[in-house]
DNA sequence: ACAAACCGTAAGTTGACACGAACGTTAGTA
DNA sequence: TACTAACGTTCGTGTCAACTTACGGTTTGT
């Protein structure tokens, strides 16, 4: 999970695993659709491959890569876990909040209707 | 969602996000909690606030931190659908496979039984 | 064996960021 | 008003990573 949250920091990394996200391409494919060198992309794909977000194989002299949605299991399970149980502690807060002000009103009742 | 992904790329931000995940605390205390020195952490702290990762509460001249679940919508919004769609299409891919073999298996019959 | 195609690797440069030291700001207190 | 406490901010420094250039390696075809 730590990996790939690193690996997906970069924003070109995240373009390069939507280009290969349904389709298999050979790394000089995908660098033809940057402006940036491909031994750059090739160092992109190599973190992308070292954090488990994509597959490499050989074909020939061609290196095809593929997006590998398993790589991304720890950062769902991170993800959805805080956002699961952040919600469930603003819900909790939502109702003693919602308490604490029923405590007022019955306070204030109290104190009012003496004098009416 | 880019900018929660750069937020959480730093270790030390995620380990912040734990400390003030259930508990609102003043960024003194979360200082307390690491070697590093406090400006660090209040650097740390504005990062996460214009991520949209924690919420902020002066109280005096105390700053109040807490979690902010909702600012990891993007985020998990992004890796649900990544993750969905990529084993929806390593179903579809196996299923593909399994048609393939049928056919190979079909004709290497249809090849044998003439001899047979 | 030789050349071409495809790709990764090594070294150097540059920009971004985490960090510490010093200073500034706001709020509570005598 | 002085004084202190609790933070934030600015500036300088070191470190890391993304990028480019140049080079080396492997596979395929002749």
């Amino acid at each position: 999970m730590n990996d790939a949250l690193a690996a997906l920091a970069e924003p070109r990394r995240r373009q390069i695993l939507e280009l290969v996200r349904w389709q298999e391409l050979p790394a000089g494919a995908i660098a033809a659709n940057f402006e940036v060198t491909r031994p750059a992309i090739s160092q992109h794909l190599r973190v992308l491959r070292e954090a488990g977000l994509v597959t490499e194989r050989r074909d020939g002299t061609r290196r095809l890569y593929r997006a590998r949605p398993e790589g991304l299991e720890g950062l769902r399970d991170f993800v959805e876990s805080f956002w699961a149980e952040g919600l469930e502690r603003l819900k909790l807060e939502a109702e003693a909040e919602e308490r604490a002000v029923r405590r007022a009103e019955a306070a204030t009742e109290a104190d009012s209707e003496p004098e009416a």
